[in-house]
RNA sequence: GGCCCCAUCGUCUAGUCAGGUCUAGGACAUCAGGUUUUCAUCCUGAGAACAGGGGUUCGAAUCCCCUUGGGGUCACCA
């Protein structure tokens, strides 16, 4: 197909289960290359396997590839010209188009049962041989096969593929490559239940949406002399075919559910944002040219060459997904960070935005996911239980002086009449001047009967966001904590 | 096992197509410093790779061959 002619590409993900991150990580290049070229970006359901059919299944990819913002321009909810989008709904396509390849003599009825199927890989298996269908139905005449079709008799329906010669296609990452077609299997198109293959099903869709750039994983590249062959049968021409790497596991293999988090769900609920989850699988496999690795999709939109995609197997190690997570929180506006924290339910029960926003700023540098923000601002929106004594006193201080300190405190804190970081930083000084303390003999013990916790945002900011009322009344507590011990 | 694909720091990658500018660049992670009253952010620095062997060439990470390693696939699943 021309490289000239507008993209129009597409993801067929099957309603088997969760939303796969590797749908996301197709959909991506899929949907930008579509974009870049001004084409369409359709989303197919590839749904002929009853038996791994979920219903929930489909709604499930729907809100997690939009979430991501991975929206679609033709699909089964919003429609196109080529509806239906949903290939348990056409049918009568796919089998027009096998009558079309039975009639041209690239297809035949099978009736080999599939105990006689199995038989034949045992024996195949023992004798070392290739494996694959022996071609045994190829043989019966036309008006036979007819007549036990019509007697309702079990079959399927397989392509005649040429037993010599090799079937050459070009892929856009990997170039030229050459299969005998001695090595390719009479593969079934319409299975016994009425319902097409993959292979059928996604050949007579692609052409009849009009698919000119064929961008899928790569556990399809060894699949698509197949499709080859089916495109030149029905007589069309072949759209272009960039095979992805797989995802990989820490073992190199196939990115599997075992080994690593897949659904995209799971992603959402951990608190990934879409933008660092999108920007995390754009890196596994292309590079920015500026070495700028934190990127929104606009920028990779501009930059980003589908043909320049890398061949080597990515293995998915979230760690760089987790430090662009903590880049992409503190690139979001605070109210927009504060929306996220909301619909995305991390808020605090009870907690709303006005309330989130308040406390944002002292904890933004402090996030790697969304859902640590309840956790590392409890202290703020409740009080904490009193921190032991030992947090009280730091290591080389004593009771005495962690009391002497506190006490201190929260005097000067009680006289100071305007509330404010600038105001609280000379107060605190004062303290520590008068007190001729170390400085953490003061600010640590007023830290932890603050929050209850080392790990705080900045203690003047504390101070100041938690009010004088509440500072004083949790000084008290840990005094009193410090007086019983 | 047959067939097909792949191979640069621990990880993601740049460089490979058009061989020299590569004593192989960046990022994450790690470690060490700095900033900071804590944690984090931020800044600086360090260690860390062309799988092996042949060939072509004045010159190879880059081209060719072999080996090794890894992966995919060989379903009436996609």
């Amino acid at each position: 197909m021309s490289s000239h002619s507008i993209p129009r590409v597409r993801i067929a993900p099957s309603p088997t289960g969760d939303p796969h991150v590797g749908t996301a990580y197709v959909a991506l290049f899929n949907r930008t290359h579509a974009r870049q070229g001004g084409g369409q970006f359709i989303l197919r359901i590839d749904d002929t396997d009853r038996s791994r059919y979920q219903g929930t299944s489909e709604g499930q990819i729907f809100t997690a590839l939009r979430w991501l913002g991975l929206d679609w321009d033709e699909g089964p909810d919003d429609g196109g010209p080529h509806q239906p989008y949903r290939q348990s709904e056409r049918l009568d396509h796919y089998r027009q188009c096998v009558n079309k390849l039975i009639d041209s003599g690239d297809a035949y009825p099978c009736f080999c049962t599939e105990e006689r199927i199995a038989d034949l890989r045992e024996q195949q298996k023992a004798a070392k041989e290739r494996l694959g269908y022996d071609g045994a139905c190829r043989e019966i005449k036309k008006e036979e096969a007819q007549a036990r079709i019509e007697s309702a008799e079990t079959h399927v329906i397989r392509l005649k593929v040429p037993s010599t010669g090799e079937t050459v296609f070009e892929d856009a990452l990997r170039g030229e490559i050459r299969v005998a077609n001695s090595e390719i299997d009479d593969q079934i198109l319409i299975k016994s239940d009425g319902f097409p293959t993959y292979h059928l099903a996604n050949v007579a869709d692609d052409i009849a949406f009009g698919i000119t750039d064929v961008i899928r994983a790569e556990e399809w590249l060894i699949s698509t002399p197949k499709h080859v062959i089916l495109y030149s049968a029905l007589g069309e021409p072949l759209p272009r075919f960039l095979h992805v790497s797989l995802l990989r596991n820490a073992d190199k293999s196939k990115i599997s559910k075992r080994k690593n988090p897949v659904s995209l769900d799971w992603f959402r609920q951990q608190g990934y944002l879409p933008e660092a989850l999108l920007n995390f699988l754009a890196l596994m496999g292309w590079s920015p040219d500026d070495e700028n690795e934190v990127f929104d999709m606009q920028s990779f939109e501009d930059n980003f060459r589908v043909e320049s995609l890398s061949t080597g197997a990515p293995i998915f190690d979230m760690t760089k997904l987790d430090w662009l997570n903590g880049m992409h929180i503190r690139q979001l506006p605070l109210t927009e960070l504060a929306q996220r924290l909301e619909s995305e339910n991390f808020l605090p029960d009870g907690v709303d935005q006005p309330q989130a926003l308040e406390i944002l700023p002292l904890v933004i540098e402090r996030l790697t996911l969304l859902s640590e923000f309840t956790d590392k601002t409890s202290w703020f929106f409740s009080q904490p239980a009193p921190p032991p004594a030992e947090d009280l006193i730091p290591k080389k201080s004593d009771r005495d002086t962690s009391m002497a300190a506190l006490s201190a405190a929260a005097e000067a804190l009680q006289a100071l009449d305007e509330f404010s970081p600038d105001t609280i930083g000379p107060c605190l000084d004062s303290v520590l001047d008068k007190g001729a303390w170390k400085k953490p003999f003061l600010f640590m013990p007023l830290r932890f009967a603050l929050t209850s916790r080392r790990d705080s945002p900045d203690l003047l900011e504390v101070v100041s966001v938690l009010g004088k009322d509440r500072c004083i009344e949790r000084i008290q507590s840990s005094l009193k904590v410090l007086s019983t011990t």
